[in-house]
DNA sequence: CAGTGGATGCTCT
DNA sequence: GAGCATCCACTGT
């Protein structure tokens, strides 16, 4: 399936058709491991409640990005996807670093490479993206998201961070994963 | 490893 | 004026 018909799809298919893609940004990215979905009439939602001008990106065309700020100090991205106005969209939470692991670890000023993409607030700072590419396109310049061959084992969990609807089972994480930002209820070790 | 609190800015009521 | 789709530093085991 092509990017543009997965982006058409209900906003579980896009979350979980997501992990295992590639996301480039400028040269820097790796493997999307951890998503969240952020359907139409879901509290939790930013577009819940209809558009203003902070989501409003969330109601345009599929394959845009959402990028607003978090807590006054964070950025946060999603992949806008469903029909066109439905206001869906997929938070991206977590890569495995796999291009320009030089530079994200000057961007973050961490050693660890398990913290450089490991949380939404960190893989934006990870691959640079800000508030100027809100409603930019993910399949042009200086974006590029390829799709994965074969879609990855994948674990369903609650959303983290949120108040309203927080035990609905919409984060999206591949199986295993050591790159995932830590969850609820993750095993300990 | 768990729990807590501060930073910080913008949106919406 | 309240409330965040977060992260980090720091505490106490």
């Amino acid at each position: 399936m092509s990017l543009q018909d997965l982006l058409r799809l209900d906003v579980h298919e896009v979350a979980r058709g997501l992990l295992g893609a590639t996301l480039i940004v400028d040269g820097v990215g790796g493997e999307i491991v951890e998503v969240e979905a952020y359907a139409a009439d879901d509290p939790a939602s930013h577009s819940f409640g209809g558009p203003t001008s902070r989501n409003g990106v969330m109601f345009g065309p599929p394959g845009r990005l959402y990028v607003y700020r978090s807590y006054g100090v964070h950025w946060c991205a999603n992949v806008v996807c469903g029909p066109e106005g439905e206001g869906a969209a997929v938070l991206l939470r977590a890569l495995r670093p796999t291009d320009g692991v030089e530079l994200m670890h000057r961007r973050r000023g961490v050693g660890d490479e398990r913290l450089l993409c490991a949380g939404p607030g960190r893989l934006t700072q990870a691959l640079g993206i800000t508030g100027t590419h809100d409603g930019a396109r993910v399949d042009r310049s200086p974006f590029r998201l390829r799709l994965p061959v074969r879609e990855p084992l994948i674990e369903a969990t609650p959303r983290i961070g949120i108040t309203k609807a927080s035990t609905l089972p919409w984060r999206y994480v591949v199986r295993e994963s050591r790159w995932a930002s830590r969850g609820p209820r993750r095993a300990s070790s």
